[in-house]
DNA sequence: CGGCTAGTTGAAGACTGTCAAAGCCTGTGG
DNA sequence: CCACAGGCTTTGACAGTCTTCAACTAGCCG
């Protein structure tokens, strides 16, 4: 059912589809285009479960075609940090390319549908792949500084808000609605992600209720007031 | 004088370049070896310099080949975040392979030498080259995982302490003894990379100091405790 | 010498973490 | 069908770490 949800494209995509103009829309439909001919091993998989974890040996490249999944990284001594969520159009097992085993682990937060992708073959026989994935891998770096430089730079409040504002323009640009979010994460999830605490989560989320810039139902989060939310970025954004 | 430093290998060279078994060393080296055989231009860079600057268009990937930089990205509200220090064997610009114009600052510290690459000859022609871009890449995210992951869930301490035995580490690669360290960054870079104020970073090393764990003179460190640093590592690693 | 940058140290305060309790929702089993 | 267990979320009170603000020192160069 939450499957559902993500093929239920909502009637109001025009507007959204429309202003993706920028960025990895565009490369992974042509990634999606460009493996339309290979006949690719499909994955199913259910909420909860592990696509792979860290150490494993790799078998393959997947490419998220459904469902919402976090990578994390685990140190020795057991502190785990999320180091992203991800969805439709975006590759696992990218970071370790390089490597036999996988680098981290990645679980799925509901049903989801992945495809199987043969690195060697695909480098060897398609000639923008290997491009394609040298995109991607820059793309993920560009995006990890970035959230770096908000988790480094930004409180509780505007990490959250920059968090919202993120996931509406991925959501925006699959199609969905950018206002009305439904995540599929935790609150301990997202405090982990956000470095925070899954209280100070919940706290922002309500503070930013009571201000009326959002409207909060469990999992559930509209987005009522979007500058509104811009001011709380610009406000108090200093530190250090 | 400062390049002096650099290329006036200690005579302690020796065991420490037999340590050096994993991870990029051997990387680099190769890299290093596979260009030998190019007439690579060569830029000198002086310290305080912008190497380039993010927005600029892209010209070429520069091996640093002496000198100690950093990278940072930059806001559009003027935060800004120091994600890495770069040294002889990094690449830089590896972030924007995929764009037309530079994603990241990088300023050098200290007189430096770069040599630029022309990717797209080397790609074209040297087989191994594209595979150890790759390489590069997906390394580089684990190492931004990696950092985020310290960065999230260690205290002040624990992340000075960090960042000194990974800078040992790197020191160690590249011959020179991983106990004897010299910054090339002020505290106030050092505190941004790490995200803590200035007076934290140096409150720290004068508390490391107190305990007998390193000696500090301005930039100059020495690592007198190992064992005890590794102590204040697990001691109190919890957080969240 | 004076100005500047970099580093050190102290005191006070803020933000976020910690601990605790209670409410909510879902799925399960009697 | 209802009760209950367990996971997730919310809210409060309090404590702690780190930041902020400020003053002072040290080294460097015109």
């Amino acid at each position: 059912m939450l499957l559902d949800a993500v093929h239920a494209a909502e009637p109001c995509n025009l507007p959204y589809v429309g202003a993706c103009s920028s960025g990895r829309a565009h490369e992974t439909h042509s990634l999606e285009q460009l493996l339309q001919a290979w006949p690719l091993q499909r994955r199913r998989i259910s909420a909860k479960q592990y696509v792979f974890r860290a150490g494993q040996v790799r078998h393959a490249l997947y490419l998220v075609h459904a469902g919402f999944f976090k990578t994390a990284v685990v140190s020795e001594d057991g502190r785990e940090k999320i180091t992203g969520f991800r969805m439709r159009g975006d590759l696992l097992g990218l970071d370790a390319l390089d490597m036999p085993t996988y680098a981290c682990d990645v679980m799925a937060l509901d049903t989801g549908e992945l495809w199987e992708l043969p690195y060697a073959r695909l480098r060897d026989e398609l000639p923008q792949f290997q491009e394609r994935i040298t995109a991607l891998l820059a793309g993920e770096i560009r995006r990890d500084w970035s959230w770096m430089l908000a988790l480094g730079t930004l409180g509780a409040d505007q990490r959250v808000v920059t968090f919202l504002f993120d996931l509406a323009s991925r959501f925006e640009r699959l199609g969905f609605s950018p206002s009305h979010l439904q995540l599929r994460m935790t609150r301990a999830e997202l405090g982990n992600f956000l470095s925070l605490t899954l209280e100070t989560v919940t706290r922002v989320l309500s503070r930013l209720q009571a201000r009326g810039l959002i409207e909060v139902a469990g999992r559930e989060i509209r987005i009522k007031d979007r500058n509104g939310l811009q001011t709380v970025l610009r406000d108090s954004a200093a530190y250090h």
